[in-house]
RNA sequence: GGGCGAUUAGCUCAGUUGGUUAGAGCAUCUGCCUUACAAGCAGAGGGUCAUAGGUUCGAGUCCUAUAUCGCCCACCA
C-alpha cells in the first residue's frame, strides 16, 4: 500500500541504485534494434545547472520511452575537459592556496588538473543520478581519454594530410586573461560606450595634416599606414605620400585602398596590421610591416616606447594626454560601439597577430551543405526553422582557429626541428619538440559521436548505435558543437553524426532574464528536487513549452506540478484500497469502462504521436488532461456505484497504461506505484509502452459524452440558483440503464415536496428538473432568458452558415455534418427551455 | 544592415495540415471537509488572439505592411 502522503524524498531514495544495479541503463541486448543518445558532455567545471536538468531529462524521456518501445537503447554519458573554462578553475584554486600555477611544469599542473576532474566528476555523478537519467555508464567516456584522444589525434592529421589544417600568421581573437587565442564563437560582442579620438597626422613636408579617427588610440604604436579610398578626390592626390606618425614621429605612407569608406568618419584611417583583421589584409595588399604592440597579457610592449609596461588602458589615457598637450588630438566623441569579449574569461578580446592552428573550412562546409539538400542523409532540426540556422553557419564560415596555449587539452600533434614541420602520432627523432598548443575543446566534442563509440577502429558499438538517433542541444551551441559534428561527421564517417536534432532554448529566471552568475538569479537543480523532487521538476521543465523556446522558470508551476503528481498518488492510492481479492476480467463492461477504455486508447494515440516529433509539451497536456479530468474527475468517481471485479481490472489496467505513459517524464513515483500493482514486472523499466487496443474501441462510449455534459448541465442549474435537493424524471433508455449513475452524480432525492420544474434536453428527449426553488424564482427565469437569447444567436449564426451554398459545397463533409448536428442539439436545448418557461 | 522568434484571459503559456462559439495552469469569485486527494471537489467570471489591409464559404492559424520586445549573424577606422 502506498503512504498516505505523496513524499518524493521518500519516494526518490533508493531507486537510481537499484536500477543501476539491476542493470537496466545497459545497452547491448542484440535481440532489439537499437536506438541511440550520447549526451552533450558537460563540462567538468562545477555543478549541472537548470538547463543541464532540462536538457538530460528531455534525452531521458526518449531513452525510457524507446526503451518501453523495446529497443535497445544505450545514451553513452560522458564529460568534457573543458580547455579554458576548467583550466581556468584550476589556475584559481591553485593561486588561492598561494600557488602560482605558471611557476608550476606542465607535468605537475596536469596532475592538479586531473584531480580536479575527478572530484568534479564525482559531482556530475551524483546529480545525474538525483535526476534519475537512465545512463549506461558501462560505456562512460571522456574527451581526454586514450580512445577519444587517439581519435582527435588522427582528425588533426588526417585533415592537416588533406590541406585542411594549416598553421599561419593572422588576426585571431586573443584573450588577454587565459592568454590563449580564441575562436570566433567564444567572442560575445556587446554595445558599449567607448570614445572616437579624431587624430592629427601631419603630411610629410607640410603643415597639413590628416584628420584619422580612432577607437584604439594605444594601436597607433603598430599604425604602418594611413588609407585613403583612391576614388576620394579629398585624398588621392596625397597617396604615396607620407605621414608623421604621432608621438612615434616616424614616416609611414599613405595608401590607397578601398577598405577606406570616403562615408565614414574622416575618411582616412590608420592601418595596424598586427592588430585589426581589416588592416591585416590591407598590409598585405600594400606589403606593410607588421608591428605587435602589445605582450600576451596586454601590456603594452617595447614598441608602445615609454609607455611600454603599461596595460592598454592606462597606456591609451596616458597617450590621450600627450597628444593633447602635443596638440595632436583634434577632438573626442562618445560613441556605441560593440566590444568583443571573451566567452569564459569576459576579457576584451584584443585583436593580435599569432601563429596559429587553423582548420580551412571551405569544403568541409560546403560538404556539410550539400549533405543538408539530400532528404535521405540530411540532420533533421526540430524546430525545422533551426535548418536555417545552421545553413548559414556553414555559409558564412570563416576558418577555425584550434590552437589554444593552454595546458589542458589534447596537445596539437605537431613536432618541430627548426623551420621543419612535421605532423603525426609521434615525434619523428629525438631532436623534435612538440607544439605547446592545445586544441580548441570543441575539436573533440566535434568528434564526441562516433569518437565515444570507438571510432577510428571498427568497433560493433560504433557498427551499431552510429549514426546516433537524436541528439538534444541547446540553442547557444549550435555553432559551437551542433556543426562541427555534422561536418566532421560527414568527412570522417561518411555520414551524419545523429539522424534528428532537437533544438531547446534557455531557462530564464522568472521575470525573462538569462540566470547568470553575476545576477544571482540561477537556480540550482538539486535545491528543486529536495523542495519539488525530480518528477515535478522533470515534468515541468520539459512540458512547459513548445519545442524550440524558451522557459521561465517558475516555482508556482514546479508546485502546480507537485500537486498533479500528488493527485496521481491519490488516484493510485484508491486503486490499490480497492483492488484486494479480485480476479481479472473483462467482461460484462458497463458503460463507464467501455467509456474510460474509449479515452484511454484515444490518448495513447496522441501520446504516442506527439512523442515520436518530440513535442512534450502537447503530451503533458495530453496526459494531464487524462489523468486528472477523465480518470480522476470522472471513472473514479464512476467505479465506486459498482466496484465490481470488472471495474477493479478496468481501474488497474488503466492506470498501467498511465503510468507507462507518464514513466518517462516522471520515473520515479512511476516505479514506486507500479510495484505495489499486481501482476507486474519487477521495475516499470521493464514493462512496455501501452497499444492502442482495438476491442476497446466503442462506439456507445459517446453516451456517456453525452450522459457527462447532461450532469455537468444539471450541475451548474443546482449551483446557479442555489439549489440543495433535486430530482429527475426522463424517457430516455440510457438514461434509464444509468440511472444509478445519475442518483450518485447528481445526488438525486425524492421526487417529493419538490413543487417547481425545468426542462433540459437529452438527446432529444426531455428531462425535467424537479425542485423546491420558489424563492429564486426570478433569478432562475433571468438565467433562463439569457441562455435561450444565447441559443437563438447560436442558431440564427448556424443557420445563416448552412443555407450558404458556397460553405455546403466547399467544406468538408464532416465539419458540415458536425454543424448540423450542432443546430440539431441546440434547436432541441431551445424548445426544453421555452417548455420550461411556458410553464 | 540581414535572419529568426514573440505579441492570445490579471500572470505564465498551449493552440497540429485554415473548420463548432479560442484552451490550460496559476490567480479571482460562489458553494462544498462527498472515507483517494481541502495540495481537494462542484461551478462561475474573465480574451474585438499587437495594429492595418488582403486571400477564403470560413483566419489566432495563410499573405503584405506597421509597431513593440527578444535572440542570432554581419559591420563597427
Amino acid at each position: 500500500m502506498l503512504d498516505k502522503k505523496y513524499d518524493h524524498l521518500k519516494v526518490e531514495e533508493g531507486k537510481y541504485e537499484n536500477w543501476k544495479n539491476k542493470g537496466y541503463f545497459t545497452s547491448g541486448d542484440m535481440s532489439k534494434k537499437p536506438y541511440a543518445i550520447v549526451i552533450p558532455p558537460p563540462n567538468v567545471t562545477g555543478k549541472l545547472h537548470i538547463g543541464h536538468a532540462w536538457d538530460t531529462a528531455l534525452q531521458d524521456i526518449l531513452i525510457r520511452y524507446k526503451k518501453l518501445q523495446g529497443y535497445d537503447v544505450l545514451w553513452l554519458p560522458g564529460m568534457d575537459h573543458a580547455g579554458i573554462a576548467t583550466q581556468a578553475k584550476v589556475d584559481k584554486r591553485l593561486r588561492d592556496e598561494g600557488i602560482n600555477p605558471r611557476d608550476m611544469d606542465r607535468e605537475e599542473w596536469t596532475k592538479a588538473a586531473w584531480s580536479w576532474k575527478e572530484e568534479y566528476a564525482d559531482n556530475i555523478h551524483k546529480q545525474w543520478a538525483k535526476l534519475g537519467l537512465a545512463l549506461d555508464y558501462s560505456k562512460e567516456r571522456f574527451t581526454l581519454d586514450e580512445g577519444l584522444s587517439k581519435a582527435v589525434k588522427k582528425v588533426f592529421i588526417d585533415l592537416y594530410n588533406k590541406g585542411l589544417i594549416y598553421r599561419g600568421e593572422r588576426i585571431i581573437n586573443w584573450d588577454p586573461v587565459q592568454m590563449t587565442a580564441l575562436s570566433n564563437e567564444e567572442v560575445i560582442y556587446n554595445d558599449e560606450e567607448g570614445t572616437f579620438y579624431y587624430l592629427k597626422y601631419f603630411i610629410e613636408g607640410t603643415n597639413d595634416y590628416l584628420e584619422v579617427a580612432t577607437t584604439r588610440p594605444e594601436t597607433l604604436f603598430g599604425d604602418t599606414a594611413v588609407a585613403v579610398n583612391p576614388s576620394d578626390k579629398r585624398y588621392n592626390k596625397l597617396i604615396s605620400k607620407n605621414v608623421i606618425l604621432p608621438i612615434v614621429n616616424k614616416l609611414i605612407p599613405i595608401v590607397g585602398d578601398e577598405h577606406a569608406d570616403m562615408e565614414k568618419g574622416t575618411g582616412c584611417v590608420k592601418i595596424t596590421p598586427a592588430h585589426d583583421p581589416n588592416d591585416f589584409e590591407v598590409g598585405n595588399r600594400h606589403n606593410l610591416p607588421r608591428i605587435i604592440v602589445m605582450n600576451p597579457d596586454a601590456t603594452m610592449n617595447e614598441n608602445a616606447l615609454h609607455y611600454e609596461g603599461m596595460n592598454r588602458y592606462e597606456c591609451r589615457e596616458k597617450l590621450v594626454e600627450e597628444l593633447k598637450e602635443r596638440d595632436l588630438l583634434i577632438k573626442t566623441e562618445s560613441i556605441m560601439h560593440s566590444v568583443g569579449h571573451s566567452e569564459r574569461s569576459n576579457a576584451v578580446v584584443e585583436p593580435y597577430l599569432s601563429k596559429q592552428w587553423f582548420v580551412k573550412m571551405e569544403k568541409l562546409a560546403k560538404n556539410a551543405l550539400e549533405n543538408q539538400k539530400n532528404l535521405k542523409t540530411k540532420v533533421n532540426l526540430f524546430p525545422k526553422r533551426f535548418e536555417k540556422t545552421l545553413n548559414h553557419w556553414f555559409e558564412i564560415s570563416h576558418d577555425w582557429c584550434i590552437s589554444r596555449q593552454l595546458w589542458w587539452g589534447h596537445r596539437i600533434p605537431a613536432y618541430y626541428k627548426g623551420d621543419e614541420v612535421y605532423v603525426g602520432y609521434e615525434a619523428p627523432g629525438d631532436d623534435w619538440v612538440q607544439d605547446e598548443d592545445v586544441l580548441d575543446t570543441w575539436f573533440s566534442s566535434a568528434l564526441w559521436p562516433f569518437s565515444t563509440l570507438g571510432w577510428p577502429e571498427k568497433t560493433d558499438l560504433l557498427e551499431r548505435y552510429y549514426p546516433n538517433d537524436v541528439l538534444i542541444a541547446g540553442v547557444d551551441i549550435i555553432f559551437f558543437w551542433v556543426c562541427r559534428m555534422i561536418f566532421q561527421g560527414i568527412e570522417f564517417t561518411g555520414q551524419r553524426p545523429f539522424k534528428d536534432c532537437l533544438i531547446h532554448g534557455l531557462v530564464r529566471d522568472s521575470i525573462g532574464r538569462k540566470m547568470s552568475k553575476s545576477l544571482g538569479n540561477g537556480v540550482d537543480p538539486m535545491d528543486e528536487i529536495e523542495k519539488y523532487g525530480a518528477d515535478s521538476l522533470r515534468f515541468f521543465l520539459t512540458t512547459s513549452s513548445a519545442p524550440g523556446m524558451d522557459v521561465k522558470y517558475d516555482t508556482e508551476k514546479v508546485k502546480s506540478t507537485w500537486n498533479f503528481v500528488n493527485k496521481l498518488w491519490n488516484a493510485s492510492r484508491y486503486v490499490l484500497l480497492n483492488i484486494d481479492d479480485y480476479n481479472e476480467t473483462y467482461q460484462n463492461l458497463k458503460l463507464a469502462d467501455k467509456w474510460i477504455l474509449n479515452e484511454l486508447n484515444k490518448t495513447i494515440k496522441t501520446v504516442t504521436t506527439h512523442m515520436e516529433k518530440y513535442e512534450f509539451n502537447i503530451v503533458g497536456a495530453e496526459l494531464y488532461n487524462f489523468i486528472w479530468n477523465d480518470f480522476c474527475d470522472w471513472y473514479i468517481e464512476l467505479s465506486k456505484i459498482n466496484m465490481d471485479d470488472t471495474t477493479k481490472s478496468v481501474l488497474v489496467y488503466t492506470l498501467k497504461a498511465i503510468l507507462k505513459m507518464l514513466h518517462p517524464f516522471m520515473p520515479y513515483v512511476t516505479e514506486e506505484i507500479y510495484t505495489k500493482l499486481p501482476n507486474t514486472e519487477e521495475s516499470i523499466m521493464l514493462s512496455s509502452y501501452p497499444q492502442i487496443n482495438k476491442d476497446y474501441n466503442f462506439k456507445e462510449s459517446a453516451n456517456m459524452d453525452d450522459i457527462i455534459e447532461l450532469i455537468k448541465r444539471v450541475r451548474k442549474f443546482k449551483l446557479e440558483n442555489n439549489i440543495k435537493e433535486i430530482s429527475l424524471s426522463h424517457n430516455s433508455d440510457i438514461l434509464t440503464q444509468n440511472q444509478r449513475l445519475l442518483d450518485k452524480m447528481l445526488k438525486l432525492t425524492s421526487i417529493q415536496g419538490k413543487e417547481d420544474t425545468t426542462n433540459l434536453d437529452f438527446e432529444g428527449t426531455t428531462v425535467t428538473i424537479y425542485y423546491d426553488g420558489t424563492q429564486n424564482k426570478a433569478q432562475e427565469l433571468e438565467k433562463l432568458y439569457q441562455e435561450k437569447e444565447r441559443l437563438e444567436l447560436s442558431i440564427a449564426r448556424r443557420e445563416k452558415l448552412l443555407a450558404n451554398q458556397n460553405y455546403i459545397s466547399k467544406a468538408p463533409k464532416q465539419i458540415v455534418e458536425n454543424e448540423k448536428e450542432q443546430l440539431t442539439k441546440e434547436q432541441r436545448r431551445l424548445k426544453a427551455i421555452i417548455i420550461s418557461l411556458n410553464d
